[in-house]
DNA sequence: AAGCTAGTTGACACCGGTGTCAACTAGCTT
DNA sequence: AAGCTAGTTGACACCGGTGTCAACTAGCTT
């Protein structure tokens, strides 16, 4: 059985097909006998407005498109997550676009996809969301996009977390703890957030009066293996660090199974933590401490974000400028692995 | 700038839109200097062919949908990667749902997404692939679709794991380890493969010429939190077993988790195993032991399966008929949560 | 009653492609 | 040269919607 087209409907209401659509578009200016004529019929043919025809029709496509390339499932999953739901609810599909950061012909590789798929507009996660070449084709050919991350970059509107902060708490409550050898592993260093980690922990240690033992701050690339690295590097030190801070979850996860491999007590022989929340921290045992980083509600909000902005063509976002940058702080989560020194 | 539309090829080759048409689809009987004379204008204007107009006059979207409601994250993840992958490949887009398997308005729920977003068929995850109330509505909607699990079901094509088999190997595995008492937490009792693994587990034992010991059969579902439960369960019985085998690797994970929570060591006093080798099996420690089911390959063959389907338009799926039903074996990884009995 | 205005409606073109069918062409056979 | 056939090409309708604009209507003011 054919779907039933506008044009039925029209036929079914005694109308023209332009009024069916205005009645579609709940438009003004239909007169009310006119309009319920046409929702009967609606009804009676269980008519629902092709897709295809409207995006044609309207020179959009009704998809928006998630880039990504992140080497934490658990991060991603949630993201995506609860941009699905945004999508979901304002009637828009997403296409998945998971690139290589580092690939040189990443640029022309998303000028393909836009132009073969049409979306109309883009969710750029972190790292994606620094790579200024992108930003400025995208810029260049006038199409919307959402950072998720860091509103440094002067481009473009953004969501994202206050990394710093998370970063100055997670160490601050280290501190309360009494320790003070803190080894602390880095994001990669390729990428925005990672710096602002980096700082809110140095940060925390300058407003207590209190020197970072550099040694201890060790280069991570926020994968699970870099964690495991880093791990292996700070435990073999003459003088161990009583905590170890990683800056995302999973290199936390590598930090435990390295302390685990050298028969280390977590958290009794050494406290571990890290940021952003994701599943494995409460698989793992023991559970690790972590600052909350609700991505599932960031997901949520770029995507409605973005969506919105699609709505009125009037305001394009250069208009609106990077101030529009949404920043929302972590929470920290005590879990069982970080404890008081001594 | 306004992107070339084949009309413009056509004026700018000076031909027919529907000569330009032709060379795009590579048909036949078209001369070959006109052909080179559109290819040549082709790459002059950097034509690419809009997919919204190819769609609404085919009367296809060249979109495919997931349709997923899997409890483990890293489940899900590899599937999709292997799909996606696909997809790409084959300029189709893919558009997920994430639904409720026991959600009573499901079958209306698919329906109303099938006709709004007008996707050429679906791929159907465990668990929703044994939902046959569902099958049954897109097949009576001639809507294609590829079942990813084993296909006792005689409905559509399926792709999926020889589960009985890999219980049936893993079973084995641990009784040339020496172990007699082993647990066994079983899958999801709504699921197929929770079924055909038990099967396997059972087999094992009686091949062998050895009893089960019923009281270690625990039901699980699939889910983290549900390994947990019964590893307590099967921790506290009088005679503790000395290997626990869980359906998924989900639940092994719980099960390590409870085991160390209650001091016990892996594996010397306690071998864990489960099925999948999900992501999460290598970042704990010690690393679980486990059947691979490689499910970015079967994502894939899925996804290439449904593409090639949906080309011919002849060859319904119903005519091929649930022979066509592929089973792949998985492999057993040793790693360091199984060790000899005494 | 004529004139005005805002509200209501439909004819028609268009978005960017493909399918059908008829007309034309080239090269062969008779 | 006429007739035939297979190969080549384009005119036109169509897929299912929306935008523009003009025509019509209803209700008001003068």
């Amino acid at each position: 059985m054919r779907a039933a087209t506008i044009i039925d409907v029209a036929k079914h209401a005694g109308v023209s097909k332009k009024t069916v659509s205005r009645v579609i578009n709940n438009e003004a200016n239909v007169r009310k006998e006119t309009k319920e004529k046409v929702q009967a019929s609606i009804a009676a043919l269980d008519f629902k407005r092709n897709p295809l025809g409207m995006a044609l029709a309207k020179n959009r496509s009704f998809f928006i498109a998630l880039l990504s390339d992140n080497p934490s499932p658990g991060y991603l999953m949630n993201l995506q997550k609860g941009i699905l739901q945004s999508c979901t609810e304002q009637h828009m599909g997403l296409f998945l676009y998971d690139c290589s950061y580092r690939s040189t012909g990443l640029v022309t590789e998303i000028e393909d996809l836009v132009e073969n798929t049409l979306v109309d507009g883009l969710i750029l996660a972190p790292p994606i969301c620094d790579k200024i070449e992108l930003l400025e084709m995208l810029d260049a050919r006038n199409i919307k996009y959402i950072r998720i991350g860091p509103k440094d970059l002067e481009r473009g509107e953004s969501i994202g977390f206050n990394g710093m902060k998370s970063s100055y708490d997670m160490t601050n409550y280290l501190l309360k703890l009494n320790h003070r050898d803190i080894g602390f592993i880095t994001g990669h260093p390729d990428q925005e957030s990672a710096r602002r980690s980096e700082k809110g922990f140095r940060q925390a240690f300058e407003d207590a009066g209190l020197e970072v033992n550099e040694s201890l701050v060790v280069q991570g690339y926020y994968t699970y293996q870099s964690g495991i690295n880093a791990a292996n590097t700070l435990l073999n030190k003459e003088k161990r660090p009583t905590a170890i801070f990683a800056a995302n979850d999973e290199m936390a996860v590598g930090v435990l199974y390295e302390a685990q491999s050298q028969n280390l007590r977590v958290p009794d022989d050494l406290s571990i933590c890290g940021i952003d929340d994701i599943s494995i921290t409460t698989k793992v045992w023991p559970n690790i401490t972590t600052m909350r980083h609700p991505l599932l509600s960031i997901g949520y909000q770029a995507a409605s974000l973005l969506i919105d902005r699609l709505k009125d063509k009037k305001s394009m976002m250069p208009a609106m400028g990077p101030d529009h940058a949404t920043i929302i702080d972590g929470e920290l989560v005590i879990r069982d692995s970080t404890s008081k020194h001594k």
